[in-house]
RNA sequence: GCGCCUCUAGCUCAACGGCAGAGCAAUGGACUCUUAAUCCACAGGUUCUGGGUUCGAAUCCCAGGGGGCGCACCA
């Protein structure tokens, strides 16, 4: 049989829909469309046959019979998960299911490996991960979410470059780690002999940009960091990073909370969602609170960075917060906050004010010593973003990073190091200017209802398979030394052919 | 890294110390309005691996492997 090399479709399942849904039970529209999709179910009825064909955009029935469908033994014999193509009348059945008559039809590609249990999809997490081709077509609204994480980058840049914003890519390659506190991944240039670092970070590059000039620029970056996996962390993740001149922490304030009520009214209708069982409305204002006064509120304590470090250990002690000897004031009530209180916030709120000791790149508090003008939005218990009043001053900021370095000097893995290219752009000006950063993969996970940041990823990190195996096979294949690894290699194949499925209501977006 | 849970047919799951099963998929057949179509037939297994206990192990124990969740680190 032979594959065509391309097919013309005058229609998807969602447009057949929309031009004929006026049809009454067992009416014939009189005209021919050509439709494309995978067959996802089949039902034969002697010399009729009905299929549920499915595209991206939704379903739309075949209806073959054996006295008007070219081949219908062929169709009746086609199996699940076959790419076909389909000619004929739009009609709806006299049980009332919009349908295309077919008239002519053809395989558009084979489907050698099945999906599984059509109507219970597949719940294997290997295969559903692994797999993602197959997650897709198996299991309900895994496509609709995808889509609607990328229109929700989509909507995010329109939305953006409406208020002024425009859009750079920075380097994902670093001499120097910084933009924040994590351990980076390392690599080496061979032509150039140097250790870089992939990014951790866009934000130094982008304050450059804007003693460059860019008065509003902002990057959707993908941004590494050598951690651990989780429920909420991906070693790979979407951060967005934007910057104004001229604004404030105040500004950014309004900045992030109009645009994730924008997303939300854009791609669900509402403010008001549902996560986790609980109720969360993302419309603005969001709350406003300071850091200290939420541990006063949730901890029951009140903490100020100019208390005596032993009376903060003591506070630390009384809470079951683990401190460690070089930990200054600041650290301890960050810690203290951490434990007792983010958790605690269901949210929307800004949690503003941290100390200085743990924000090396936040300009100073215009009017709280020791305490930088900086805030985190807190959503569902999670940090969504981190944003400061930036620090512009050079010497300030010179002094910042040499504390880092003393830090990283003493075996902090995760603090920053002097970046002298940066100094130099802030010696030829920043103004003031307002930064923020928003987990995007976070925001979807708000937006989507999911609680993995997996299922939110089309291809999230996972261990490598190992010779196209996975999971028991593999241990198999290894225990199995004395085998030759030709052997090895056909089992791999054949462990390859785990398969999947399901059905799936239309998911259209 | 530590703790808990889990691994049975292609998929989803039963059997919980006594013959390893069902639904779906696949295969063969019946059926001119189905909607997870239905009906009949047929086929499908190293119960993750290795060891142990037992008259007898998918089941209990030990070790290893894969996966999940939680903790820790972090966004």
């Amino acid at each position: 049989m032979a594959i065509p090399y391309r097919f013309e479709v005058s229609a998807s399942a969602n447009e057949v829909h929309r031009r004929h849904g006026g049809l009454a039970d067992g009416e014939e529209s009189g005209q021919g469309v050509t439709v494309a999709g995978r067959l996802m179910l089949r039902r034969e009825q002697g010399k009729l046959a009905f299929g549920t064909l499915r595209d991206w955009t939704g379903e739309v029935q075949l209806f073959a019979g054996a006295s008007w469908t070219g081949d219908f033994a062929g169709f009746t014999g086609l199996p699940l998960g076959t790419w076909v193509g389909a000619e004929g009348e739009v009609v709806r059945t006299r049980r009332g299911e919009l349908s295309v008559k077919v008239a002519r039809w053809q395989v558009l590609a084979e489907a050698r490996r099945g999906f599984g249990d059509k109507w219970r999809g597949v719940s294997d997490p290997e295969v559903r991960l692994r797999q993602r081709e197959v997650d897709l077509w198996a299991n309900e609204g895994v496509r609709g979410r995808m889509l609607l994480r990328s229109r929700a980058i989509s909507l995010t840049r329109r939305w953006l470059e409406d208020q002024g914003f425009v859009e750079v890519e920075t380097p994902v390659f670093h001499p120097v780690q910084g933009g924040a506190t994590a351990k980076p991944f390392t690599t080496h240039h061979n032509a150039l002999d140097v250790d870089l670092f992939l990014r951790i970070a866009p934000e130094l590059y982008l304050k450059r940009l804007v003693v460059g000039g860019f008065e509003r620029v902002y990057e959707i970056a993908r941004v590494f960091r050598n951690e651990g996996l989780s429920t909420r962390h991906n070693p790979e993740f979407t951060m967005l990073e934007a910057y104004a001149a001229y604004w404030d922490y105040g500004d950014m304030m309004r900045l992030t909370e109009e645009l994730a009520a924008h997303l939300a009214t854009e791609l669900l209708g509402t403010t008001s969602l549902t996560y986790a069982g609980r109720d969360l409305d993302l419309a603005p204002p969001w709350r406003r609170a300071t850091l200290v006064d939420l541990v006063a509120e949730h901890a029951g304590v009140e903490v100020d960075v100019g208390m005596d470090i032993g009376q903060l250990r003591g506070i630390c002690d009384d809470h079951g917060v683990p401190w460690k000897e070089h930990d200054g004031p600041g650290k301890l009530i960050l810690e203290l906050y951490e434990k007792t209180t983010e958790g605690q916030l269901w949210g929307p709120v800004f949690v503003c004010d941290y100390p200085k000791e743990v924000s090396p790149l936040a300009r100073d508090h215009r009017s709280q010593p020791g305490m930088v003008e900086r805030f985190e939005g807190i959503v569902a218990g999670r940090e969504l973003c981190n944003a400061f009043s930036e620090l512009v001053d050079p010497d300030e900021q010179r002094a910042r990073f040499e504390d880092q370095a003393r830090q990283k000097a003493e075996g902090d893995i995760e603090a920053m190091a002097v970046d002298e290219p940066y100094l130099r752009a802030l010696e030829h000006g920043l103004p003031p200017t307002g930064g923020l950063g928003i987990g995007m993969d976070r925001l979807v996970m708000l937006l989507t209802g999911t609680e993995s940041i997996r299922d939110i990823l089309l291809f999230p990190t996972l261990r490598p398979e190992f010779f196209g195996l996975t999971g028991h096979d593999k241990a198999q294949a290894v225990d199995s030394s004395s085998r030759s690894a030709g052997t090895i290699a056909e089992d791999a194949a054949q462990a390859a052919d785990s398969v999947v499925t399901g059905t799936v209501p239309p998911d259209v977006v």
